[in-house]
DNA sequence: TTTATATTTCGCCAATTGACGAAATGAGTT
DNA sequence: AACTCATTTCGTCAATTGGCGAAATATAAA
């Protein structure tokens, strides 16, 4: 229960389910998902802390960055991602998914 | 998306959570609900509201009653109720179950 | 070892949330 | 028509949340 109360709540906010939908298209540092959603660096990774605790996603170092990636492991997370993938066609997670594309992280962190 | 927001931040409250579970036993109506998860009926009336306009559940009158219920239309939920199906060992859980089986609203509404 | 920088943590604030009891509503029953 | 009672709405309050910038942390690079 505390597991999906946990995945819930992270789901339950429009930034953060925002960011959820945009690490569909790569794996992000913290510089990039600020860069696309416009909010401070400080609200990003508050926000990838909640949905990191949740399990939805996992951090890895790399060179400077950390990235951020779906956890397709959890075969839980896995149903709940599957959901998720009825969320396409909306003028916003279509463009942040389109500026998740076109972002270079050498240019903006 | 925001379909989607609505059902998470439904489900992302804990006593929310424990009425949608309970709810998989058999409809109930404000007072049974109450009795089971022991807050008061404005409390218990403002959280069905709000998972029912997330279409979790439907409300039917009944008699002197308002049942409330899943919502087995929408392929959506549907699909969230499966995922659902996998807390069902908790003891709280289990619990609020076993009282919504034997709660019967002739002795307590 | 020092510097640069990506990230996290902290303290603050305004807005939202979840609880309550009391009052209002509304649909059966008498 | 008046009454009963299940339910909803309202106003209040404490707790939580989500945003921010500044300061702290940590890790690559120089």
């Amino acid at each position: 229960m505390e597991k999906y109360l946990k995945i819930f709540k992270a789901l339950g906010d429009k930034t953060r389910l925002r960011i959820v939908l945009m690490l569909r298209v790569k794996p992000m540092c913290v510089c990039e998902i600020r860069e696309i959603i416009g909010f401070s660096m400080s609200t990003v990774s508050n926000h990838l802390k909640i949905i990191k605790e949740a399990g939805i996603i996992t951090s890895e170092k790399k060179d400077k960055f950390i990235n951020y990636q779906l956890n397709t492991e959890d075969s839980g997370v896995r149903e709940i991602l599957k959901i998720l993938n009825k969320i396409n066609n909306e003028k916003i997670v279509k463009n942040d998914a389109r500026k998740a594309l076109i972002t270079d992280r050498m240019n903006i962190c």
